[in-house]
DNA sequence: CTAGGGTTAG
């Protein structure tokens, strides 16, 4: 026994990386006779089915069905192998052969886990139940290990008060136990029951924390994330990337950024997932100097485009930071292995940059490859076509979304119908969108409208829109602002001050304009009203003055139905004159080299009048301004704005 | 054998 156990032939399998190099082996244990020794057997299997060899798996199942006699550490091995799998039925069938041919004390116990998890994964709600009644029979009832497969199991069923039943009536947990059912509870979106459990046990690890910080994040309550942050000794890479992006999630990218830069300067390396998040919020930012830092990091590093979602994050990144180029470059240099999300990324990219035709080219590109759309895709393409003003094409790609590629429309993807219809000033057909959906309409449905109406100057429909949106989100500013847009665009004051009224009484608050932009190395923010870096501030107001009575001299006129105070004419134009994109253009004009393009960043949607002065400003200065608001690009050139969305 | 982090839309 022994000489076999140190047989060179086995202890070679160890260090065998290939199907080819697997080949090799097995034919030598034929040669000299090992396949005899179950032994063996079950080392080849186990390494097989569990290495992680591509096509082993398969291999192993093929050296199985030549087996007459197979004992349970064979039978496990592959169980395990097959329960990792996306589809883990033939985990099922061979712990039902195994139980029919071995006797319950022979290891068959060891499978249990693995079972478990195969029922879970597939839904297998009766077999999970004659497994658990297995398990109340045996001493098995109280391995830890059993009873924490059990746990999951129910919650992969959704089951969650099953899983807790299970859970509370454990005689022996451990740590893992409770991890697991704080897990189940962050998943099932009980906030509550989850932190009552991290209260309650007795004692956390690196793991419990981790989930918290992420489930706190995910629900919107940084605020506790960083309580439990902060209360951590040790931290690794996992946790300082669950605060990152609980930061990226709550839209503060800034303290994301900040966050990421603290965990290097402690010698920490970044890993895929904790460079894919900060690079989120360096898309949110616009800070394309560090983008670039973290794409020449990667490279270096010699992570590959192709793991994760790396690719597809610096994709997004280029994009928004309005590197389309560069953005299309990566998408070029991942030749193999593109994932779904590299595509889905550059189909977006193209169509905020209003690139709708190339963005729709690329997705001709992908059904030639025969690579699967799935519905992210089908948001990005009706985005890219309701904004591009392409209706007939839009609602070819709805249609074929179910039709062709069998993917149930969501909500959103009627959102974006209802968009596509109102953008283009057919209200009649988006609101029939509406009626026809099998959704309520929600939030943004009703967003659609109203600025649809807005846009296309529907009073009536723009208000009762407005009310909804109202009513199913008191506190968002948006829709107050937009309705009274439209009161303001029909002179209709007395309503304007209405909703005014109505935003002070509810204590509703205007969310700040703010703009951005990096010069020379360095990013200045410029807020409504007050520029934050103070010793440029006379400058730049002197010059917005000497801009506006130049632009009016080429018929500028400040569209002073973008000021919702009820004043006089003359103090809402100097209003105007405070947007946060005029005192960044200003300043950008002073300190802006004339052959670089002006880039800003604007956190919300642009108003008419700064549209307007921008288009001047690119034509009589001769300047190209790069603006993103939210996340929609505007070119500016020679008077004309690549987007088609203003009048 | 069981537990934790990531992109694309809006």
């Amino acid at each position: 026994m022994t000489a076999i156990s140190t047989n060179p032939v086995v202890s070679v399998l160890d260090k065998c990386k290939s199907l080819c190099e697997l080949r090799q082996i097995h034919a030598q244990m034929i040669k000299t006779n090992l396949l005899n020794h179950q032994f063996t057997v079950s080392r080849l299997i186990a390494f097989c089915s569990l290495s992680g060899v591509s096509g082993g798996l398969d291999y192993a199942s093929s050296v199985f069905s030549r087996i007459q006699h197979p004992n349970s550490f064979i039978f496990f091995a592959l169980i395990k192998g097959f329960s990792d799998t996306s589809n883990p039925v033939e985990s099922l069938i061979l712990y039902a052969r195994m139980l029919s041919c071995l006797n319950y004390s022979s290891g068959v116990e060891f499978s249990i886990p693995s079972v478990l998890k195969a029922c879970g994964k597939l839904l297998a709600f009766d077999e999970g139940r004659q497994v658990h009644g297995q398990v109340l029979k045996t001493h098995l009832w109280f391995d830890p290990f059993v009873g924490n497969s059990m746990v999951r199991m129910y919650i992969d069923f959704g089951e969650i008060e099953l899983a807790r039943r299970v859970f509370d009536r454990m005689p022996n947990r451990d740590v893992v136990s409770w991890n697991s059912m704080i897990a189940g509870y962050l998943k099932a979106g009980e906030i509550e029951l989850a932190s009552e459990l991290f209260d309650e046990m007795p004692e956390r690890d690196l793991v419990s924390c981790n989930a918290m910080i992420d489930g706190y994040g995910k629900c919107g309550r940084c605020e506790l994330a960083e309580k439990v942050f902060e209360t951590m000794s040790d931290k690794d890479v996992v946790t300082w990337t669950s605060m990152i992006s609980a930061y990226v999630q709550n839209r503060c990218p800034m303290k994301a950024l900040d966050l990421f830069r603290e965990m290097l300067s402690l010698g920490l390396r970044p890993d895929g997932p904790a460079i894919v998040s900060v690079l989120s919020a360096i898309a949110d930012l616009g800070f394309v100097e560090e983008g670039k830092w973290l794409h020449a990091y990667v490279s270096m590093n010699k992570i590959e485009l192709s793991s994760g979602f790396i690719g597809s994050a610096l994709i997004d990144m280029y994009s928004k930071c309005g590197y389309i180029e560069n953005a299309y470059h990566v998408f070029r240099s991942i030749s193999h292995r593109r994932n779904i999300g590299d595509w889905n990324s550059m189909i977006s990219g193209l169509a905020i940059h209003g690139l709708a035709r190339e963005a729709l080219d690329i997705f001709v590109e992908m059904e030639r490859m025969d690579i699967e759309p799935n519905e992210i895709t089908f948001l990005g393409l009706l985005s890219t076509c309701s904004h591009g003003g392409l209706v007939e094409e839009g609602q070819f790609y709805f249609e074929s979304m179910h039709e062709k590629y069998k993917i149930v429309p969501r909500i959103q993807h009627y959102g974006c119908m209802i968009d596509l219809f109102g953008r283009a000033g057919r209200l009649e057909d988006a609101l029939g969108v509406i009626q026809n959906m099998p959704f309520e309409a929600d939030l943004l449905a009703w967003k659609a409208i109203l600025s649809a109406s807005m846009k296309h100057g529907h009073i009536e429909i723009g208000k009762s829109a407005a009310l909804r949106a109202i009513e199913l989100a008191p506190d968002d500013s948006s829709s107050y602002v937009l309705l009274s847009n439209i009161y303001a665009k029909a002179g209709r004051w007395d309503d304007v001050a209405k909703i005014r009224l109505m935003m002070r009484q509810r204590g509703v608050k205007k969310i700040a304009g703010c703009s951005s932009m990096l010069v020379n190395g360095k990013v200045h923010e410029f807020l409504l009203g007050k520029e934050l870096d103070s010793s440029y501030s006379g400058q730049v107001l002197a010059k917005i003055a000497e801009v506006v009575s130049r632009l009016k001299l080429q018929g500028y006129e400040p569209d002073l139905t973008q000021v919702l105070l009820d004043i006089e004419d003359e103090g809402k134009e100097s209003l105007l004159n405070l947007h946060s994109e005029k005192m960044a253009i200003a300043f950008g004009l002073i300190h802006i080299n004339k052959s670089a393009p002006i880039h800003i960043v604007k956190n919300l949607r642009v108003c008419c009048d700064c549209h307007c002065f921008m288009k001047l400003v690119s034509k009589v200065y001769n300047r190209q301004i790069i603006m993103r608001d939210q996340n929609r690009f505007h070119h500016f050139e020679n008077g004309c704005c690549s987007c088609n969305e203003y009048w």
